[in-house]
DNA sequence: GCCTTGACGGGTG
DNA sequence: ACACCCGCCAAGG
């Protein structure tokens, strides 16, 4: 009867909860990976992040175009089918990129952690 | 089974 | 202000 209730985020869930942070990801608004750590309860995880987005690159669910490190720099563009995938879909959805440079990245920056208060 | 790497972040020198 | 180092957690070799 008891279901083993995870007071502790599994690591198996650990990544599909990172999944559906990034799924809800707005348009036009990006993320960092210490950001999604933090929400997930490390904040000192985002390595963990990126391991996850990892496993997430296939998939088309997980934009992961809109996760940048914490100073909207496009790190991850590499990982893309092409170096310039990301910023060209990011441009696409409004974002302004210089140099795999997010502009204005305080105003496109979407913080999971402030939605779940507003849920709250 | 131990060591190294990894799409990061923050602190210290 | 820039560069280097350590820390976190998990997976691959």
């Amino acid at each position: 009867m008891q279901e083993k209730e995870t007071k502790k985020f599994d690591k198996q869930n650990f990544f599909e909860l990172v999944y559906q942070v990034v799924r809800l990801i707005p348009k036009g608004r990006v993320t960092s990976y210490g950001l999604i750590g933090q929400y997930l309860g490390s904040k000192k995880s985002a390595r963990m992040v990126g391991w996850a987005m990892n496993n997430a690159h296939g998939l088309a669910d997980v934009p992961a175009h809109r996760v940048v490190n914490s100073v909207g720099l496009l790190t991850g563009k590499a990982f893309f089918e092409t170096p310039t995938q990301m910023q060209e879909l990011l441009e696409s959805e409004g974002i302004i990129i210089k140099k795999d440079q997010i502009q204005d990245f305080d105003k496109v920056c979407w913080n999971p952690i402030e939605l779940n208060e507003e849920l709250v």
